[in-house]
DNA sequence: GTGCCTCGAGTTCT
DNA sequence: CTCGAGGCAC
């Protein structure tokens, strides 16, 4: 794709002037996403592009400027969801109607009891009360979202970062066990969740076959050869050419599902157990393994029976699942940050495996923290080569008590990262090792903060490290994430001086990206596509990119949602250098303490960072907060909750408010618009008289969370 | 003051 | 994923 010299840094500034208003707006937009949409299919599935693409970098900057004046005109379908323009060779990327979390892992059987305890506390059951589980195999796959409408497959997602995943639709209807459509009475959309996995024998023989041809074409040092079964059908699902996935062997198994609609009664059952056995009804293969569970120790013992006949299932698994079966309470315990608090994965022990440590680096990141790295021989765990292994900190090689030259043993912990666990070296005393006092990348002096455990790099912005690392962050995926500009592509534009903070980035010209490489229009054209898109950036995920210390993507969420823009928040910070009621009115936002305060004070007081942040703000426009909650009585306000509840627990009461747009204070003041007081109130209740607040009983805030459903 | 709980920051490999 | 630490309830 050609792409015409980057728009104007002013566009934004104009449109206002030919805004049209809210109506035409949305009707334009509606037009905008099937047209662009057409494009995408024309340039990337049949190759035959229709304009040119400075016509079509002109669609996406109309597009991007319309939801940045009416965000709450902003489509399910919109192209600015779809991260980037499908560059060529990757797959389309699309966002989950409903998010596919991850699950909380548990390595013990305490764990697990203390799970269903922590449920029964959350929903305030009576200890006797039995809670039923149920238990199936964790297939060791990859999960994948398939969307059936009216019964029919219309689009299937691989997880992705859980947010938005990317689509597979073509691929995985070659997959035999996944029916084109669901046979029976389906909801009129239903999304199955499940795992798409390849049989171990299968994976043998798959290895075999691309090892014969690769000798039949001459050279089998060429051969492509997976290392488990996992990467082999990760490897195999996403494949550009939908041909190569129908070649390989893979399978699929339901374990839940995500969007159903209609809303109302359409999911087919009242427990866990009764809607999967419908998907199965439905054609769909269900773990022949899943049971219900009449409580934990049966699970467990479920547990014990999985583990054993572990070598002879067909497939790899890594542990067991366990839900709670009751749908009602599923909905009711509802989820933290990225797992359900009603599902835990039950994993089996770590493999462990013996190497040679055979030198400690010393890693620079984005806040200047030293972290020390062992370089290890490599090494097979959990199959998967390692060579590298964090060391944390300075306490951590202490305790282990490792120098370079030491026997080890490594564990994948959670099957994901690896650890160093034991140090098998135990001869005479030696020198131990000791950890640098100079940045190895700047030679700034490095310092352990009183109190802290962490040893940091004080040379801040002059350290290249630390600035490369920010600007990695800054195009992360939990921050603007941009589409094919990675760690390398930012250190190379980095090393060559193209660019020196993120608004730089917004100013990248087809003609420097060029002269960086030969034959590279589709590349440069992609990536500022990529660029273009986030113009008009989410302003949780932009207030997160800045990097300020303490301030990851939860609190950025809570900042943006408190004062409803980005720049709010920064003047807010900005002025509460001086004035203490701004850094009240900081302190006052849930989460918000002494230091994160203080962290944002310090980061909008600094020079080089009021420089970059005037600098971005002429580039890119920040979406204003919209809020993905439901409208209720209780929307902004501050609410109160005091005594005891009934049927709520004081978690679920919090959870329930934060749903209606409400926040939850701790005690009563002037900004209390609401208390909910249970029986044994006191002094609350008093002072809420006082302030003639109103206080309503727990059957009538039940009633308000009823009302907004 | 103490003890959760949640969040932030850094991390591996394909 | 794990660790340390900040925030907040008790």
């Amino acid at each position: 794709m050609i792409t015409a010299a980057p728009p104007p840094s002013d566009c934004r500034m104009t449109a206002p002037a030919d805004l049209p208003d809210e109506a035409t707006a949305a009707a334009e937009l509606e037009r905008l996403a099937a047209e662009i949409a057409r494009h995408n299919r024309l340039y990337h599935t049949e190759d035959a592009p229709e304009i040119s693409d400075a016509e079509y970098d002109a669609l996406m900057r109309r597009n991007a400027v319309l939801e940045a004046a009416y965000p709450q005109l902003i489509r399910a379908d919109s192209p600015s969801r779809q991260v980037g323009a499908a560059p060529a060779g990757h797959l389309a990327k699309v966002a989950h109607a409903r998010a596919m979390m991850s699950l909380e892992n548990a390595f013990s059987a305490e764990e697990v009891s203390e799970f269903v305890a922590r449920a029964r506390r959350f929903l305030s059951l009576a200890a006797d009360e039995p809670v039923a589980l149920t238990a199936e195999p964790k297939i060791d796959g990859l999960s994948c979202s398939l969307r059936y409408e009216r019964g029919q497959l219309v689009q299937a997602l691989t997880r992705g970062d859980g947010a938005v995943g990317e689509d597979v639709t073509a691929n995985v209807r070659t997959i035999g066990d996944i029916p084109e459509r669901l046979s029976g009475s389906a909801p009129a959309v239903f999304e199955i969740r499940g795992e798409v996995y390849m049989a171990k024998a299968d994976f043998v023989a798959l290895n075999a076959r691309l090892l014969a041809e690769a000798e039949a074409a001459g050279d089998a040092s060429k051969a492509r050869q997976f290392a488990n079964p996992r990467n082999a059908a990760a490897g195999s699902l996403r494949q550009k050419d939908a041909s190569v996935t129908a070649s390989r062997p893979l399978r699929f198994l339901a374990h839940g599902w995500g969007e159903v609609l209609p809303a109302a009664g359409a999911i087919p059952g009242d427990t866990q157990l009764d809607v999967m056995h419908a998907i199965a009804d439905w054609g769909v293969p269900v773990s022949d393994l899943l049971i219900r569970a009449a409580d934990a120790d049966a699970a467990l013992a479920h547990y014990a029976r999985i583990e054993a006949a572990r070598a002879e299932l067909p497939f790899d698994i890594d542990g067991v699942v366990y839900k709670v079966d009751r749908l009602d309470w599923q909905a009711r315990l509802g989820a933290v940050a990225r797992a359900p608090r009603w599902a835990l994965a039950h994993k089996f022990p770590a493999e462990r495996a013996q190497t040679t440590l055979e030198r400690i680096d010393i890693q620079v990141g984005r806040t200047g923290k030293l972290t020390p790295v062992a370089r290890l021989t490599p090494v097979t765990v959990g199959g998967v080569v390692v060579t590298n292994a964090t060391l944390h900190n300075a306490d951590e090689i202490e305790r282990l008590g490792v120098r370079p030259g030491d026997r080890v043993v490594l564990q994948r912990a959670g099957d994901v990262i690896p650890q160093i666990v034991e140090n098998l070296t135990r001869d005479a005393p030696r020198a131990p090792w000791t950890f640098p006092t100079r940045c190895p990348e700047c030679d700034s002096d490095a310092v352990r903060e009183e109190g802290e455990v962490d040893i940091r790099c004080t040379g801040g912005l002059i350290c290249p490290a630390q600035r490369i690392e920010r600007l990695r962050h800054f195009v992360s995926r939990g921050a603007l994430d941009i589409e094919g500009l990675g760690l390398k592509q930012i250190e190379d534009f980095f090393h060559d001086g193209l660019i020196h903070g993120p608004a730089d980035i917004f100013r990248l010209s087809e003609e420097q990206l060029l002269a960086r490489k030969k034959d590279g229009r589709v590349w440069a054209a992609n990536l500022l596509a990529a660029i273009e898109a986030k113009r008009a950036p989410d302003p949780a995920r932009f207030l997160f990119g800045l990097g300020i210390r303490h301030v990851g993507s939860v609190t950025a969420r809570d900042l943006v949602k408190a004062f409803g823009t980005v720049e709010k928040v920064a003047e807010v910070a900005t002025r509460a250098a001086a004035e203490p009621e701004a850094r009240a009115e900081l302190e006052a936002v849930d989460g918000i303490g002494p230091v994160v305060a203080e962290a944002l004070i310090d980061f909008f007081a600094e020079e080089h960072n009021r420089i970059a942040w005037a600098d971005l703000l002429s580039q890119v426009r920040p979406m204003p907060f919209v809020s993905e909650q439901r409208d209720s009585a209780v929307s902004g306000q501050t609410l109160v909750f005091t005594g005891s509840m009934e049927t709520l627990s004081r978690d679920e009461a919090k959870a329930q408010a934060e749903m209606l747009g409400a926040r939850v204070a701790g005690s009563v003041s002037a900004r209390t618009d609401l208390v909910i007081a249970g029986p044994g109130a006191g002094s609350k209740l008093k002072k809420a008289a006082e302030l003639g607040i109103r206080v309503i009983d727990e059957a009538e805030w039940a009633a308000i969370v009823a009302a907004a459903r």
